[in-house]
DNA sequence: TCTGGGGTCCTAGGACCC
DNA sequence: TCTGGGGTCCTAGGACCC
């Protein structure tokens, strides 16, 4: 058996623990540069707000009916989220830490525990230590403890925990599951699936598995296994390494300036070379790309990407801000209003692993210096000790590029200074 | 006026090898 | 007239997830 535990709303939720005042009124919380709605709470959704809703496109809705709206706070949720999951991993000894609000449980080992009782502990246990209100559902197959999980959230009646542990829970389970809301189905192989006429879970179960797996591949083959309670997915107790790191942001306004571009690109580089340390890698490839908005037809259009491979596999902040400037002088194009530019490192590799083969050119370095990792130790140090951007290269300025953030909530267990009232 | 960010996996097809 | 068979590697693009 699997348990899935799913945070209601968590981005949401996370805001509420810290101010009770919100928890009888709606909550929303937007996309990095204050575009979109990407959480909402119960209430909200009540309203109709559909998730993904560009803010202008609901302003109304949110002024009439008083919603609470917040910038997102990752340093706030990525906090809550350790402690949700270090709850759960006291409850559970083998976990699969999901995403940033989801973890599975291997519930194999529990076979003489009462599980529903057990779900009901884990949710409990979660809202009391934490604040975070959970759902828990439980199956034989990962796939189908989402099922169980989607249910728990959508029927107020199974308060919260929902178990799959008989051929006939499961039978009525997947027929009240459409396609479309099935882990691994997204909404072009929905399409193709109404298509044909099969409309839920119990249909996808049912379909010939030949058909499924020529049109659906070996993903979708998985899927069905998985409906049918053969389990395809096995547990990751570890976090495989990372393949790819990206740092993009969109801007709070259209950058028109080399300038301007420049700092920007610098900045998000050296996000990325911070990024690369704590995952204790090098890259060995990177990529830029710039451009114009897509939804804006008064101005004329400009994507523009490039990757090269760097000289050697490395986590220098300086040496990957030089290789994305680089590539910012061969994609730029004078005369447009950009909108949006990140980075991507790639072909990661173990640090520990640099420079351990050499070089076929012997006067080349093969890896970052001693003198690199030494200076890159203490700007991270100081930057731990003193908050992001205390200590940064010159040239990653702040500028007008910079995402809107116009209703950030505090930094309530991550920062001192955001929750000490200064009385003078 | 105003539309997110960060990932993974799979497949098809081309280039190339012997 | 008749023109093989069996591979690998790489990349772009599409699909999915949260």
């Amino acid at each position: 058996m699997f348990a899935l535990v799913d945070c209601n709303n968590f981005y949401a939720s996370c805001e509420r623990v810290f101010d009770p005042a919100l928890r009888t009124r709606p909550v929303v919380v937007l996309s990095n540069n204050d575009g979109c709605i990407i959480a909402r709470s119960e209430e909200a959704k009540a309203l109709g707000i559909k998730m993904g809703t560009p803010v202008f496109k609901c302003r109304d809705v949110l002024r009439r009916y008083k919603v609470a709206v917040f910038s997102s706070n990752y340093q706030l949720y990525g906090d809550m989220s350790s402690r949700v999951m270090m709850t759960l991993a006291a409850l559970a000894p083998d976990i699969e830490l999901y995403s940033i609000d989801e973890a599975f449980l291997d519930m194999s080992s529990f076979g003489r525990f009462d599980l529903a009782e057990y779900a009901r502990l884990i949710r409990r246990t979660v809202r009391q230590h934490t604040g975070i209100p959970v759902c828990v559902g439980m199956a034989p197959t990962k796939t189908l403890a989402k099922v169980a999980n989607r249910l728990a959230k959508k029927n107020p009646h199974y308060l919260g925990v929902c178990l799959l542990n008989s051929d006939e829970a499961i039978r009525s389970a997947l027929a009240a599951t459409k396609v479309e809301d099935i882990w691994g189905i997204g909404r072009q192989l929905s399409k193709l699936l109404y298509a044909r006429n099969i409309n839920t879970a119990a249909d996808l179960a049912a379909a010939p598995a030949p058909w499924v797996r020529k049109h659906l591949h070996i993903t979708g083959a998985k899927v069905q296994a998985e409906l049918n309670g053969t389990s395809c997915l096995p547990m990751e107790l570890v976090r495989p390494a990372k393949q790819s790191i990206c740092t993009s942001r969109s801007f709070g306004k259209s950058v028109t300036t080399w300038d301007e571009l420049h700092q920007a690109v610098a900045t998000f580089a050296g996000k990325c070379a911070v990024k690369l340390r704590k995952e204790q890698a090098v890259a060995s490839m990177l990529t830029l790309f710039i451009g114009t908005s897509p939804f804006d037809d008064q101005q004329a259009r400009y994507w523009g990407t490039k990757t090269i491979s760097l000289q050697y596999p490395t986590q220098d902040t300086m040496t990957l801000t030089r290789a994305a400037q680089s590539l910012l002088d061969v994609l730029f194009r004078g005369g447009y209003a950009y909108k949006k530019a990140g980075v991507i490192v790639s072909e990661l590799s173990p640090a520990a692993l640099a420079g351990k083969t050499l070089s076929l050119f012997a006067d080349e370095a093969a890896a970052d210096s001693e003198q690199s990792k030494k200076l890159m130790r203490v700007m991270d140090g100081i930057n731990e000790r003193y908050g992001r951007g205390a200590v940064r290269l010159a040239s990653e300025n702040a500028g007008s590029w910079q995402p809107n953030q116009d209703r950030l909530s505090p930094c309530y267990t991550t920062r001192w200074s955001d929750i000490i009232e200064v009385t003078g």
